[in-house]
DNA sequence: CCCTGTCCTGGCCACCCGGCCAGTTTCGCA
DNA sequence: TGCGAAACTGGCCGGGTGGCCAGGACAGGG
């Protein structure tokens, strides 16, 4: 394989925060085949992030929602969560019935579309 | 836990290309301090690269199955798509079927996702 | 003309889902 | 120290879901 084809991969930078878009700048600048884009230069990837602060979109779901909120959203059953999971089936729907509760929502279906409008999980 | 200074920055990648993709997580998965996202996880950023050229990626979907679809990712049961729609319950079965076909997936609520995924139909 | 694709409908059936009831433990907070 | 929240488990049951079978109507292209 010839390295002299396109070791570099450019990256641009699009962070609110700007403590974390120092550490990134930071961490990526190490990276041999890495290199940040200057003001204006194409890139070929863009790493965004939103101002958590924007975003106070927070439904208080416990770690344990979210836990089955995100294998529900890659359409898991609940007997696949509970073996996913370690724990029993009738758990996993009650996590559902409360995740169906607090977004609102009629069925996981629903839940979890409703789920990837607010934010809280990632498609 | 190891509770270090530094805590890890999670980044989650959206990239089209899965060569592009493949070289970056390796790149990324040898930085200290970074960590990739797993599925569904909350990241702190998200590196974002969408290749126009891959998007046309037009899964053959029929009139009746977008209609059908678009009623799915509002949560509606078949029943209600039925009735909105103005067909049996038994076609909409059909065309709940020939989606989860196309889509290549285990169930409704995967074919939401995978949908919403692929940019088919907007949440 | 026939053949293909889309759309539509019906029945049957195993399984899954969500809601209801009940209970346990552990943990943090007032 | 009591009390609530979170996590976990069980049984029961009506209705929803998805897979399978079968069929018919209708338009467009070889």
């Amino acid at each position: 394989m010839s390295e002299d084809k396109a070791p570099e991969i450019v990256l641009a930078l699009e962070i609110d925060d700007p403590a974390l878009a120092d550490r990134l700048a930071v961490l990526l600048g190490h990276v041999d085949g890495l290199r940040l884009a200057g003001p204006g230069e194409a890139a070929a990837a863009t790493i965004v992030a939103r101002d958590p602060r924007i975003i106070p979109d927070d439904i208080a779901l416990t770690q344990r929602e979210l836990d089955v909120l995100a294998l529900m959203a890659e359409g898991a059953s609940n007997k696949m969560i509970a073996r996913r999971l370690g724990i029993s089936v009738h758990t996993v729907k009650f996590h559902v019935g409360s995740l169906l509760d607090k977004l609102d929502a009629t069925g996981r279906t629903d839940a979890v579309a409703h789920a990837a409008r607010r934010g809280v999980i990632e498609l």
